[in-house]
RNA sequence: CGCGGGAUGGAGCAGUCUGGUAGCUCGUCGGGCUCAUAACCCGAAGGUCGUAGGUUCGAAUCCUGCUCCCGCAACCA
């Protein structure tokens, strides 16, 4: 039984060079698409960038460009990190895409159509300079924090959305929706905040300066960023896609949790299109020292540094091992390197050297008996793995397939095949039993570093198969000299 | 009383929702093995789980007070 599985990243605004929080995201998206894809599930990985916006009008005008072209070269910077990082996604979306625009023409339609969409004045806390309006919450003081300068009253027409309206379907649908925000503390979080205050209407049109998605029928506005970028989940899929909404996991940050957990329900509910199934919330990678990375303290990590210092796997590896699933993690290059000296280099690349290297010395390993030896059935393993995916600790399914890594060492160091010069039929069946556990290593492994389950199986001499079809006795191996998977890295 | 997260052996973390005298990785010490990337395996030392109370037969885990750290404004997920 097959099911589909639609798994999308937040879509990256291209103001500067992508970060470790980019680079994070899309690894995790990254390893829950291609799980997906291990237990055959249908799968479809989104990810892209958000190009409209007023801040990008600005980003250009600093870097003396027009907008458009400064916008596509930035866009590169983000497709060549999810090349890098070796991401599965099956598409790519650009909100300044004619798809995308075509799209979230039609949803403006529906709701406006539908008495969803009316249009109003918005008065609030201006800043001249900055061409925005601040909240209470951004300028305590009616001083703009970029500026420095006092704020005016202003008043501006644009159109609303009746997000007001939907604030007792809300709060209903989460709590008959438990799992809806992943993990716990953030579901509990939107809960009480809804709970705590009245959802206003969204103004959600903004002043067209040329640039964004036009407002339909009025050129004098487009739609706010967060309005159009949100529509980017549903935009992408073109009908023969459709088949994959509602999206089953959006992979977002806290920051923008209420975007997602809130606002974009209530959008897609006053559309009357499904919702999606779960919003999972990952942590921050914070600096070393535990402090948010940022410009001014200096203390930023950028992940091209990082991979083309350290192989990419290493990099996956570390991210979604040492950092526990949906918490804020301090990044560590220090870390990473021991991470990939011990347990990427001595637990897994020593165990697959020892076993192969000393096969290779008989000539067919043998095997003995109708099934693996217990301790070398990682049957377990795989359904502990697929419990934590579940719920979304990846972290843990890690942790239980590094059990079985280990497990395969203890074997060896038990059955001591060295010592069985004497014996070689003892030493055949003790053989084949690890290169069977190796080989259930490497297909568990694959949804995390793809490239290293390659490089287990290389060396077996076999191809990738699906774990429940891959039986004990019946895969032959046909073994050549491994390389070094993980070659230490010296400090 | 603005909101939220955190404080667990030398370091970094898990466990807290569903109470039952603490677990992982690294490091340290001792032993084993030599197939292997001087890797692997076994064992040991080391924590009154921030603090003061409370509930309970029993609390890292539930409740209350307090202390300290970090986010919630900006480049930024």
């Amino acid at each position: 039984m097959t099911s589909k599985f639609y798994v999308t990243t937040a879509i990256d605004y291209p103001n500067g060079a992508p970060h470790m929080g980019h680079a994070y995201e899309k690894i995790v998206a990254d390893a829950y698409a291609r799980w997906n894809r291990f237990l055959g599930n249908e799968t479809h990985f989104l990810t892209g960038t958000d190009e409209n916006g007023q801040k990008l009008i600005e980003s250009a005008k600093a870097a003396g460009e027009e907008t458009a072209p400064f916008v596509d070269k930035q866009v590169l910077k983000f497709k060549e990190l999810i090349s890098k990082l070796n991401i599965s996604n099956d598409d790519f979306i650009r909100t300044t895409e004619k798809r995308h625009a075509d799209v979230c023409t039609d949803l403006w339609n529906t709701l406006s159509n539908g008495g969803e969409i009316y249009p109003g004045k918005y008065s609030g806390k201006y800043c001249l300079a900055c061409e925005s309006f601040y909240t209470d919450l951004q300028a305590p003081e009616g001083i703009c924090p970029e500026h420095h300068k006092p704020l005016t009253l202003k008043e501006e027409e644009g159109y609303f959305f009746k997000l007001s309206n939907y604030h007792t379907w809300m709060v209903d649908y989460l709590k008959a929706n438990p799992d809806f925000v992943v993990p716990k503390s953030k579901y509990n979080e939107i809960l009480s905040r809804l709970e705590g205050e009245s959802l206003r209407d969204l103004a959600i049109s903004r002043p067209n300066q040329g640039w964004g998605v036009p407002v339909p029928n009025d050129d004098k506005f487009v739609m706010y960023t967060w309005f159009d970028a949100l529509i980017n989940y549903y935009s992408a899929l073109n009908d023969d896609q459709k088949k994959f909404w509602p999206a089953s996991m959006h992979v977002i940050g806290k920051d923008i949790l209420w975007f997602h957990a809130v606002i974009w329900p209530c959008m897609l509910k006053a559309a009357g299109l499904p919702l999606p199934k779960q919003v999972y919330v990952h942590g921050m990678i914070l600096a070393e020292d535990g402090k948010k990375m940022s410009k001014s303290l200096g203390n930023g990590v950028d992940p091209m540094d990082m991979v083309a210092k350290y192989p990419v796997e290493s990099f996956r590896y570390y991210l979604l091992r040492a950092i526990s699933a949906g918490s804020d993690g301090a990044f560590s290059e220090k870390e990473l390197v021991q991470k990939h000296n011990s347990e990427l280099g001595n637990d897994l690349g020593n165990a697959i050297m020892r076993v192969v290297k000393l096969s290779l010395k008989i000539i067919d390993p043998k095997v003995d008996g109708v099934d693996v030896p217990e301790e070398l059935n990682f049957k377990d393993t795989f359904t502990r793995m697929k419990t934590a995916m579940e719920a979304c600790e990846h972290n843990k399914a890690l942790d239980a397939l590094w059990e079985s890594v280990n497990k395969v060492n203890q074997y060896v160091n038990e059955k001591e095949p060295w010592r069985l010069k004497e014996d070689p039929q003892a030493l055949k069946v003790v053989v084949y039993n690890c290169l069977f556990g190796i080989n259930q290593v490497a297909l568990l492994i694959s949804a995390f570093m793809p490239e290293t389950a390659a490089g287990l199986l290389g060396p077996l001499g076999v191809g990738f198969t699906k774990f429940e079809e891959t039986k004990f006795g019946e895969v032959v191996y046909n073994l050549t000299n491994p390389e070094p998977l993980f070659p230490k890295i010296e400090n």
